[in-house]
RNA sequence: GCGAGUGUAGUUCAAUGGUAGAACAUCAGCUUCCCAAGCUGACAGUGCGGGUUCGAUUCCCGUCACUCGCUCCA
């Protein structure tokens, strides 16, 4: 028995969008390729997010940083002292543990040091003393700058594109004369060593973000934090994410990252076999902790002064971090469907569509010449060459016609435009709608018009 | 990383210690072809490495990958 989710991962893999990395020779853990169209729906995403967040405000601008920095940046930042752990397994039952935890609950309850981990029974199943050798697990990736490998030229590659964005926060203040609240937006690669990847391209450990650092003056944090709760859910639902299939998660207070006061989850129902939903977005209240602990460890302040009342404060930080992979795993899940078609037999087909908005749709259009007839071809290539100045096209001229309209229906393209013998006649094409498969006759010269018109923002 | 399971054309499934089959998909051709039609033909596979054996896709070992669980989280 196949889910919905599993015919999604299917299709991806069949049609082009997403391949093992590395497939040749055996694949790599958890790593995967964007395919042709793959790539095309995820720039689009990223594109719709970019506008949203930061192009259409006055009050987010954007950043690229790099991803290798500093070591320096990741000892402030809490990463290398959190992300840094001794594990140790219980060999009974296989839970895995924090060694410097377990000996310091063992000190608190004793009120001694235990002489060993052999002394402490395990929390879990109570079996005494028997643990592996704790290894330190660290969870970001590692590189050495440099022709020499030592420790002088050790980087971390970016766990989150966040701290790039807090390092350049004076920058940005001074060269684009921002004021808070005001927000700074990035998209990019980070790199996690995540214990289990899995679930296709949900939790990999190369991964794209978008994340925006929203700074603002401390007690307007919750307000805004809120606001950015509500307009990031509104993003997904304005892009075809139907609002019961995504839920909002408070994080407990005991169970919140290091820096942060309160941090929301949007989910998706991507009807994992494990758990139905997953994480999508993060929205934190990162606090003062950034920017405060980056004056520290730098020592260049990075307090800002208000012009006006000349009143000095650190700003507070929200922070809506969303997963771009993750998002374009949720649009395959929800514009999946598999809808009934009536055949030319007189029966019932399935009928694969991905009923995708048409602004992240990797393909706009495909020009289908009726056959490949010598008159109809260059008519049909002169068309498709035209409207590829605006948008992504196909073009194909294989087989059937009905077997090409559903070949686009799979991949989720709005329009086909078909080229045919009458078009020789009366000059003008048939233009075809992928939810309702409806039919239009458009003049050859109305084409691009007609499709500017019913493809907005694309 | 640990435990459990899985691994056969692009996909879904067969079969066998002795020449690996099918359907669908793909490609080419025929058909003035508007919703996966038909006909003809073609391409294509036992994850990888080793062992046992006269012979391994099948049995054994290792490895790689995937799924589920622990954990982590965009």
């Amino acid at each position: 028995m196949t889910s919905a989710l599993d015919n999604v991962i299917n299709l991806a893999k069949r049609r082009g969008f997403v391949y093992p990395c590395g497939e040749i020779y055996g694949g790599t853990r958890a790593a995967w390729d964007y395919g042709p169209l793959g790539v095309e729906l995820k720039e689009n995403i990223k594109k719709q997010w970019w506008r949203s967040v930061v192009t259409s405000r006055d009050d987010v601008v954007g950043l690229d940083s790099s991803v290798l920095l500093p070591r320096m940046v990741w000892v402030a930042s809490g990463h290398v002292g959190v992300f840094n752990d001794p594990l140790t397994e219980c060999l009974s039952c296989h839970k895995r543990f924090r060694a410097d935890t377990l000996e310091d609950e063992f000190e608190f309850r004793k009120n001694r040091k235990p002489t060993g981990l052999d002394e402490i029974p395990c929390p879990n199943c109570g079996n005494k003393g028997q643990w592996t050798e704790p290894k330190d697990f660290n969870m970001m990736l590692k590189t050495y700058l440099g022709p020499i490998e030592d420790e002088s030229g050790l980087h971390y590659l970016r766990p989150e594109t966040a701290q790039g964005i807090f390092v350049n926060f004076s920058n940005v203040v001074q060269t684009q004369r921002m004021k808070p609240p005001f927000g700074i937006g990035q998209t990019g690669k980070s790199f996690r060593n995540e214990i289990t990847p899995g679930n296709f391209i949900f939790r990999t450990r190369e991964f794209e973000q978008m994340e925006m650092e929203f700074f603002v003056k401390p007690g307007e944090d919750e307000e805004w934090h809120q606001y950015w709760i509500d307009e990031r859910t509104r993003w997904y639902v304005g892009l075809g994410i139907n609002p019961d299939n995504l839920r909002h998660y408070e994080h407990p207070k005991e169970k919140l990252s290091h820096y942060s006061k309160r941090t929301v989850d949007i989910e998706y129902r991507f009807g994992f076999a494990g758990g139905e939903w997953g994480e999508l977005e993060g929205i934190a209240n990162r606090t003062d902790f950034d920017l405060t602990t980056h004056t520290e460890h730098s020592g260049q302040d990075m307090s800002y002064r208000d012009p006006v009342t000349n009143e000095r404060y650190v700003p507070y930080v929200i922070e809506p971090a969303a997963g771009l992979t993750r998002s374009l795993m949720a649009f395959l899940v929800e514009s999946y469907s598999e809808d009934e078609a009536p055949n030319t037999k007189g029966g019932v087909d399935v009928r694969t569509v991905l009923r995708l908005d048409h602004r992240i749709a990797p393909v706009k259009a495909a020009v289908l010449p009726l056959s490949r007839h010598e008159d109809l071809s260059p008519k049909a290539r002169d068309l498709a060459a035209q409207l590829r100045k605006y948008w992504n096209v196909d073009y194909d001229d294989t087989q059937a016609i009905g077997r090409r309209y559903r070949r686009q229906d799979e991949i989720g393209t709005p329009y086909c435009v078909t080229v045919d013998f009458e078009t020789l006649e009366d000059q003008a094409v048939t233009i075809r709608e992928r939810d309702t498969m409806t039919q239009e006759r458009v003049a050859l010269d109305q084409v691009q018009s007609y499709l500017a018109a019913h493809l907005p923002g694309c």
